[in-house]
DNA sequence: ATTCTATTTAGAAAATAATCAAAATAGAGC
DNA sequence: GCTCTATTTTGATTATTTTCTAAATAGAAT
């Protein structure tokens, strides 16, 4: 929830070709985890940390997780940014 | 150079606030370095990943080196972060 | 030239993060 | 109720990152 969590959050080459997956419609998580070279529980670990940032969201259907996008998150990463180009004041962080 | 060293660069809370020390004027190594609670050849290992991920520029006077933002590097970011937000294509990354 | 002062580099130790295998959960379909 | 199938959780292992101490560099000042 903190711009920290976002930061770290993508951080990460796979959780950002997640995002990227994301971007036009849900998948579930299966369908998340055959796109990589990856066990499907380190997908799921990865889709925790994702959803932790509130970077996506999950819905159940049938015995499926479907996950999606949630891109508002990145207001608070957009604003630190502008706050840096402008030199202007900015909240701090902890 | 790539948005994955930038992404990288920033998910560290030193990192963040050395850049947002930077903001508004240049500061000398050492000056960075009694902002924390860290040593000397920690923080020097933070500016090295800033300068590497071309955030920072070094400029040498004297025998101190100043250290300047250069926020520029975000472009890539922003224009990642939208391409996200508008749910649009966007050039694929390794 | 020796001695400060500022900073970095190298190498080791500590902390954090990513991955996997195996077990656990949960709901679907018989 | 069982038995699939989809997914997550747990615990262990490996990999990466952060931090420190000690040594190295470099230029300034004596």
């Amino acid at each position: 929830m903190a711009i920290s969590d976002t930061l770290k959050a993508i951080s990460d080459p796979v959780r950002r070709q997640i995002l990227e997956l994301l971007r036009k419609q849900s998948y579930a998580a299966g369908e998340i985890a055959s796109q990589f070279e990856l066990k499907p529980a380190t997908v799921s670990y990865h889709l925790k940390l994702l959803k932790e940032a509130g970077l996506i969201t999950e819905r159940k259907d049938k015995n499926f997780i479907y996950y999606d996008l949630n891109a508002s998150v990145f207001e608070e990463v957009l604003s630190w940014i502008y706050s840096l180009k402008m030199g202007g004041e900015h909240d701090e962080q902890k």
